[in-house]
DNA sequence: ACCTCGCCCAGACAAAATGACTGAGATACA
DNA sequence: TGTATCTCAGTCATTTTGTCTGGGCGAGGT
């Protein structure tokens, strides 16, 4: 009955916040700058916390050295994609365009940020004369 | 420490995608029309359920009667809108603009879509000429 | 050679969230 | 006056999440 294949938490995202600010780090790296310091304890979460990532495939750990050292999988557009497409999911039966219709309307869009959608969706345009490629899970 | 002031879990969804397509009901009806049938646990389980998002003030509950009936009080628009601000929250400083160019570019967006969107955009551009409206919570 | 330090691994732990369920008491209706 | 139906107020098991402890290993200094 556990549904989610992956999400990640929130105590997991700071962790991945750290990796995608500075680059691959170890252990103690990043519970220093998550913390300030690294006491053993801070260190044990940490650990779990990547541990925990790396098995929902979001942090690669490079075992090389005998410090493993531990990289990005995901940047945030990808996480902020999956949230979208699970708030989709559930709320829209999949369908992307509730959301966009939602944002759109939720005011809040500079006089810029119009500008560069338009864009986008032109180039959109341009990229897919014809094709409808539906992707069903 | 308790943070989510109030999302709606998946069984509460259920409970409120029914009042969404059937109007305001009693719970014994809700419950029928989730499970086909009303034994006494599913209907207690129905029951906690509506108390929990009567808290959350998703529903609103009509006492006049000696058996209460149940109304919805988001709307599903509503409800997206929550998850997207949320996505943004803890993803994007809360800022919805990289939401909304990573759906454009999600692919997935079919001619009519993009048609929409344009025509979302422009009504938007000719709403506010000039004034920046921020609406901070 | 020995000792210590840092690291990895495995697992324990409490708290909270979630969905499902039980029992007691009120109220209406036959 | 039963009987059925509701509400209300818990309990309960399970899972998730963040935190933390202990054992064992290897490297490096002395």
């Amino acid at each position: 009955m556990a549904r989610a294949p992956q999400d990640v938490t929130d105590a997991e995202l700071d962790v991945l916040q750290v990796l995608w600010k500075h680059g691959p780090l170890a252990i103690r790296r990043i519970t220093e700058l998550l913390y300030g310091e690294c006491k053993t304890s801070q260190y044990a979460t940490v650990q779990k916390l990547l541990e925990r990532l790396e098995a929902k495939e979001c942090v690669a750990r490079d075992r090389s050295s005998n410090v493993h050292v531990f990289s990005a999988q995901v940047d945030r557009e990808e996480l902020v994609g999956r949230r979208l497409q699970a708030v989709a999911e559930e709320l829209c039966e999949g369908s992307l365009t509730p959301l966009l219709t939602n944002l759109v309307q939720m005011q809040k869009l500079s006089a810029k940020d119009r500008q560069m959608l338009r864009e986008l969706i032109d180039e959109h345009d341009a990229a897919k004369p014809k094709k409808d490629r539906r992707e069903r899970k």
